[in-house]
DNA sequence: CCATCTTTGTGCACGCGTTCACAAAGACAT
DNA sequence: ATGTCTTTGTGAACGCGTGCACAAAGATGG
């Protein structure tokens, strides 16, 4: 998952466990597939195939938001769509200002999921004086020095920072002393904030590592498991055999 | 966290945890900070704080790489960072290609932080042929029927997907079956892959509907606590009333 | 060499999340 | 009305991840 979420020590809020509300929106998008098909109704089994899930925890997740299901039937597509909208908080709008237009902040700002959903881009931000003015996805960009004054006069509750990692914790606490209290973080920094705001990150080059780690581990089985079987010559081996805490190994970085 | 990962049966790799893979990234990016700044060695505590977990989290997860601490002084920095750095597979090169240079790709193509820890931009797939030979990120944008002989001279094992939703399976499709066993997919759908290919998602939009469940909880708990302890008026009572499973909510969706 | 002090490495308990498996609910046919 | 068949909703068991708390390791100073 390319997403880790801040520690929340297990705060089950009104009982929705955070793994269930993180499924939450999976289980809406395929579902906003099958209303535009028309299709009314749909078995657990179907919608958590669709949904790349296991039927059973989708049964369980479904379960906490109440009984919406009819046995011998399935659920109905319409009504749950309403239903999980509505928990999401997706039956009003939410505006979101992004900070840091530049390469990524431009993609996003062009991004068409975002409105789909309820939210809606109310400004986009940036430092760079050259950028103030410059049309980016029909809105113009504002400069960093009316950030507080657009938070505030736009209600936003939701923040995007696209800025490089030096500027990140700077930005944020701007815009959680103007009252943003959600955060959306694409820089490759931990933020540091007050109780009571959420911070999400999205760290591509964390995703990337954890590819690595298991492309590396499916590299090393082969050789690895014909180790175990010995049906390898003495020098292989050798060279299979990865240093162990023993520490054979250069206490240097080969780069 | 804005990541999820495919259904990984909870595979212990070599005996280390999934969550502590998922957080090596973390202490290396704190451990190059350090190493940048010449600080020879750094306290379980210390370095906890600057990743942003708890100490015995860390603790714990570096003992799984076995034992490279020393107590009463801490761990030695340039040390451990060659040792995730291996456990990571980072000590190697990692051709990569991106598929579909739209906003967002051309953005990941533009990023820095992909050539800074060993992950090296192959080629740049694109299926319009008005984009093809234009450079983006200093690399030509090559047509998508090129796809797999891009991927098999060049060994790639890890491909990144920007397409739109609905040619992503296809473009998953090819890449498997050129050779590619990690994919990182920026594209809103559930990707089905034969097993051994790892799937990671990056989905913005699921990360903002997580943020807007909890901005929603937050926003309606001072109402909330306010009707648990009776100090409202009944109209306000009735109104902050969430409709509860006895189903006295419209089965329609207002949207 | 001994005492003290710092910090690691881990045993242990606990809670969350996942999955199995099944009873009961309800649709539908007869 | 009764029986059959499908599918939900959930009890219960299990495993993973987290965090506490502490013993042991080792550095440091006398
Ligand atoms: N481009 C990607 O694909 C990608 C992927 C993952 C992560 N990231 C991260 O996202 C961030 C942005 O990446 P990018 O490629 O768009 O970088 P970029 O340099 O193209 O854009 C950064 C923008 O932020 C603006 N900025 C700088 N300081 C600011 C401040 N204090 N307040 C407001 N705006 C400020 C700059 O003027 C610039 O327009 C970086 O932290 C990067 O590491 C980018
Ligand atoms: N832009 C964002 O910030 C953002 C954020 C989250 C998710 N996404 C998702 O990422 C994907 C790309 O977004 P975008 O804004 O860059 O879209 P885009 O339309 O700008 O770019 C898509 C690119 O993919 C190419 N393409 C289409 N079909 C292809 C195929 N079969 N093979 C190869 N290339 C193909 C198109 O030619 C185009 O260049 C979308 O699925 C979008 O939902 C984008």
């Amino acid at each position: 998952m390319a997403t880790g979420r801040t520690h929340r020590p297990a705060t089950r809020s009104r009982g929705i466990p955070e793994a269930t509300v993180a499924r939450l929106p999976l289980y809406l998008r395929a579902l906003t597939a099958l209303s535009e098909r028309s299709v009314p109704t749909v078995s657990s089994e179907e919608l958590a195939t669709a949904a790349g899930v296991n039927s059973a925890k989708l049964r369980k997740d479904f379960s906490y938001l109440g009984s919406y299901g009819t046995r011998g039937v399935g659920y109905d597509v319409e009504y749950l769509v309403y239903q999980i909208s509505r928990e999401l908080g997706l039956t009003q709008d939410w505006p979101v200002v992004i900070v840091g237009i530049g390469n990524l902040g431009a993609a996003l700002a062009n991004y068409g999921g975002f409105a789909s959903r309820g939210f809606r881009v109310a400004a986009l931000i940036d430092a760079d004086p050259a950028q103030t003015g410059k049309l980016v996805a029909g809105l113009p960009v504002r400069h960093t020095d009316e950030l507080e004054e657009i938070v505030e006069r736009n209600q936003v509750s939701i923040g995007v920072i696209a800025t490089p990692a030096g500027a990140a914790q700077e930005v944020c606490d701007r815009l959680v002393a103007a009252g943003v209290t959600s955060i959306l973080n694409f820089a490759p920094t931990v933020l540091s904030v007050p109780d009571g705001v959420d911070v999400r990150k999205v760290d591509l080059s964390i995703e990337l590592q954890i590819l690595a780690f298991h492309e590396q581990r499916k590299a090393g089985e082969d050789l690895g498991e014909a180790v175990a079987r010995g049906t390898l010559p003495k020098a292989a081996e050798e060279a299979a055999d990865r240093p162990g805490p023993d520490g054979d190994v250069p206490a240097v970085m080969p780069a």
